[in-house]
DNA sequence: CGGTTCCTTGAGAGAACTCAACGTCGGTGG
DNA sequence: CCACCGACGTTGAGTTCTCTCAAGGAACCG
């Protein structure tokens, strides 16, 4: 066990500072109304740290403020499955909203801060506040849509190229180059691929002259290839732009 | 085009009568409540009647009354994926949320009824009944969960037999005989098989003497062995006889 | 009745998986 | 300081599962 395990320490967050665009906070409109849901905010999380375990009764959500929290089911057979990876401005904890107990554990794939928001709070603002009720049905519908992208039937090839292209958006690698935070096998329980295959696309595409990868250092060459691999996929919603810009 | 195009025709429901469980309205304390979130109530739609256009914008949430109604979409390649199916007790439109354009087309399977209830008048109530609030979050977070369970990376037979028992939960089978709505197409479509392997897989079941296959009636004779084979999917989640007995 | 759609079965091909081995890296302890 | 260990990444060979292509039969509708 390499990273602590007691609750992270929390600290009072400053929204009025918070860099991070879509944070349900964000659609609130004076100071006291984001103090009113955003209650605490955990220190840093290390890597492998658990937010959210499975079976417990989740009564807050979490916006990611920095870094990657991944969430992944345990089935009968005992794997583990990549359910998504949450980057700034996105809520972990959706799958347990209406008081009931999370079903997927959450846990930190680099180091990550999250802030947390009383889900109490976030329902009794639905009404008032078109913004938060705006920004909570927009990390749904892109939740589902997410989910729905993965259940099509696409090539490894297809999959990796949208991921990637995913990946880019995300972190925001202006430069073309990804800082992957999440292990091949992550990436592989993610896209329903096995660790090789995962390995052997990324092999080919380099091959081809689309990109450079070191490890975790991946930087993308001919966007326009894959783009046109990836396409059928939709993982990349022409919503992200309108969400962040709003 | 067999089917009328018109919208269909629309009569006032009376929600005192209504069997339906897990309904949005059903969180409704008196009559006027339910009055002003539910409208109006189309009359009774024929095999193929569309419910829902992609692209339009979406006003109302469709809470399915009696028959099945698919949710599909159509990727850039033109290829049909049915991403949902929805049973009485379901409701249609979560995606477009937050008053968006429908991203999926929703069309009747069977002869089928839907009440429509307004997204505003919904999201009004959110605050103050808890009863809509935990029905509509329970309607997410189960969609949510159907979209997980089919992103794994799971056998045709392990599908097949997850959703044999789904439908078999869904449609109220007592006797074991399902009378199964959708096409092997829009099986094979939504669990991500080819038609032919669907054919398959029944074919094989039957001859292990665990159900009988006629067309669209199958009867199941060997519950434990599907759910033995079902189980690592988990598409049938153990909280609908909670929701139901809610 | 035709015509269309759906269901079923067969044969062959291809994509991804499993099993296996090897190199690298980072952390641990002798 | 260095050997060791485990996790991760990469590559190869063989296998398996599912898809594609093809055809025939059944059911439904005009």
């Amino acid at each position: 066990m390499p990273f602590d395990l007691s609750p992270p320490r929390r600290v009072s967050p400053d929204c009025r500072m918070c860099p991070v665009q879509g944070c349900l906070a964000r659609g609130a409109d004076t100071a006291n109304q984001w103090r009113a849901m955003v209650g605490t905010l955990p220190s840093l999380m290390p890597s492998g740290q658990p937010l959210i375990r499975a079976g417990e009764p989740l009564l807050n959500l979490y916006s990611v403020r920095a870094g990657c929290i991944k969430s992944c089911t345990v089935d009968a057979e005992g794997k583990e499955h990549v359910r998504a990876f949450h980057f700034p401005g996105d809520l972990v904890g959706l799958d347990a909203l209406g008081e009931r107990v999370a079903t997927a554990q959450a846990l930190a794939v680099s180091p990550s801060q999250v802030c947390a928001a009383s889900v109490t709070s976030v329902l009794a603002r639905l009404a008032d506040d078109p913004g938060v009720s705006r920004r909570l049905f927009d990390q749904i519908r892109r939740e589902l849509r997410l989910s729905l992208a993965l259940s099509g039937d696409y090539t490894a090839d297809q999959r990796v190229a949208a991921f990637l292209l995913y990946l880019r958006r995300r972190l925001g690698a202006w430069d073309e180059l990804l800082r992957v935070p999440m292990t091949r096998r992550d990436i592989g329980s993610y896209l329903r691929l096995a660790t090789e295959t995962v390995c052997r696309v990324l092999t080919r595409f380099e091959q081809k002259g689309w990109l450079q990868s070191q490890d975790k250092r991946i930087r993308l060459l001919d966007l326009a290839a894959l783009q046109t691999l990836a396409e059928p996929v939709g993982l990349i919603d022409e919503e992200f732009s309108l969400a962040l810009a709003a």
